[in-house]
Formats: structure tokens, C-alpha cells, sequence
DNA sequence: TAAAATTATATCGCAAACGATATATTTCAT
DNA sequence: ATGAAATATATCGTTTGCGATATAATTTTA
């Protein structure tokens, strides 16, 4: 009935689109004790990596838009994560720097990676399988950024 | 500073989620002439593939729960591309089928998976390195399935 | 140096996701 | 056959994601 190429088992962007949100789903367990989300869990890792970046800075590490990241600092700001600066030398720039209770959640979520590992290992026999699949997944995503920054 | 498993760079859920948002991205330009969003595109597929289905059979094939579905079919039917009618046999099922206008625009959409590896083919090299990743990808979502039915 | 272009961030509106809950229909147990 | 459990779908509320637009500060240009 369908083309062929128009098959849902034959599109790997559906797949991208479904691991990504399975995964996601799997950190449920393990962020929500933190009152946090996957997308805030991000930020925090970014910012537990380098302490001090500017709205520009976190959005390009994480590949999102200002008009993401922007709502979802001031919900962090608002739960007492993070504090929003103005620059001193740019006064255009706001300069986001973790909380002493964001600092502290660093202990909380420290074994969450190895929790997911274990947990997905349980269900799909070898760790190697995915890591082999990462190189791919980042040349895959330098690609999409060319490809969507022409249109 | 920060732990080394809690580091960006060695998330592949990460890599999954950027890898997702910025293959969607990618489909923007050419859904956006057919006036669907990605999700949409998604249930298309399906409908293609058959033409008659419950929202069940929709939510199970997409891996998303009815209460992402039902509004995303009344936008879809709300734009004349499907239509919902009750079951005949079982009362509480919708039945979803296609419009004329819905099944025509499988002509039009049949060149978009060709679409996108050619460009996709630009900036990597080989979309062989992409088939290679399918079957890692399949495992993973399974294993994920079974993870958060469990919690 | 004043106007124009650029840059950093914010706001708005809409479409997804998804947890929680509600409603209607069917099936099951007694 | 009737009340209870299960099933299919819908609704509500919150957070994301993102295009479009606005605002404020800086840099560039004429």
C-alpha cells in the first residue's frame, strides 16, 4: 500500500525521536526525588562542568534556543537552583552561577549515570553496543547542525 | 571539578535527544509546505501503512500515550486530514481514517525520506555508517520499554 | 559621533509530551 | 443480571521546544 521509504520501520529519525524519549523517561526515578526535569538536569550538568556561563554559553552546549533556555532558568531560578546576574562587562549578558542547594545536588545525582547503565544493561545485554553507536551519533548531529543553521 | 560520569560529553541520552530535535529540525523544510508538524508527519506514516486504526493502534505503533495522540488527531482532523468516527463493535474506540486530502499527500511526501538522506549524505559521508546504528537503536528502545513499564 | 546593524536576552503563541484524573463502555465476578 | 474491575479515550495542567517578535545594550559604519 505504502512506499516503501515512507514505512515507519525505515525512517531512523522515528527511532532517534523514541530512544530519546524512552530515555528521558528511564531519569524519571531518579530525577524526581530531585524535584528537577531531564532538560534541567542538563543545565545543571553544564553548569556543575564550568560554574559561571552566560544564557549564550548554556544554550549552545546544549544545542537549544534562548527562547528554551530562558523559561526554564527562571523556573531553576525560582526553585532556588540557580541565580541570574547581570554581566558587568556586558550588560546585555546574564550570567548564571549554581546556588549552595544547586551545588549540593551535584552528591545527590553523582551515581545517577551508573544507575541508567546498570538499568539498561539489565534489558540489553552489552554497555560496548551503545558506546560503539556514539561516534556515529556525533557526526550524525555536527551534520544536522550544518545542514538545519543553511535553511 | 565536576565527577567525570556526570560530564556532558559522556551522556548518549544527550547525543539522543540533541540527534532527535535536530532531525526534526531538518524535516522543517519540507513538511512545513505540507502544513504538518513532525509528530503529524509521524501518524501519517502510519495511517499510510494502514488505513484504518484505533487510537490504540496509533499510540502503541508511536510508542506515545493516548493523551499526546487524541489532541495531535483533532488538530489533524480539525486541518481535514483524518477523520475520527465512533466503533462500531466496541463503542469506546475511535476509528481514524484517512481523508482524500490525507491519502493524497502521500504523493507528495514520497520524495521527503530521499530528501533528507541526500542531505543528510552532504555533511557525513556515508549514510551506510547511519543503517549501522539501526539495530543498537531497536535494542535499546525494547530494553527501554521494558524499564519503564517496570517503575 | 549619530544612525544602523548586530548581539544577548526575553516574551508570546502554539504544538507536543506526559502525569493525573475523568468519562464512557465493556468485561468479569459473584 | 448487577456491581466491580478493566479498557479506550478524553481533559487538564505544567514543562518543553521553537518560530516570530520585542527590547536593551554594544559595535559598526558612514
Amino acid at each position: 500500500m505504502a512506499y516503501e521509504q515512507l514505512k515507519l520501520d525505515n525512517q531512523l529519525c522515528f527511532r532517534l525521536y523514541t530512544a530519546a524519549r524512552l530515555t528521558m523517561g528511564a531519569y524519571h526515578p531518579y530525577l524526581d526525588p530531585l524535584g528537577i526535569t531531564y532538560p534541567q538536569y542538563l543545565v545543571m550538568l553544564v553548569l556543575w562542568e564550568h560554574e559561571k556561563q552566560t544564557i549564550m554559553d548554556i544554550s549552545h552546549r546544549l544545542q537549544l534556543d534562548t527562547n528554551t533556555v530562558t523559561p526554564l532558568l527562571q523556573r531553576m531560578e525560582k526553585a532556588g537552583l540557580i541565580k541570574r546576574t547581570k554581566g558587568k562587562e556586558d550588560a546585555r549578558q546574564r550570567i548564571v552561577t549554581l546556588t549552595d542547594k544547586g551545588l549540593a545536588m551535584q552528591e545527590q545525582a553523582k551515581h545517577i549515570p551508573e544507575c541508567l547503565s546498570a538499568e539498561i544493561l539489565n534489558h540489553i545485554g552489552s554497555i560496548e553496543e551503545l558506546t560503539k553507536i556514539v561516534p556515529t551519533l556525533d557526526k550524525l548531529i555536527e551534520g544536522l547542525k550544518q545542514t538545519n543553521n543553511e535553511h
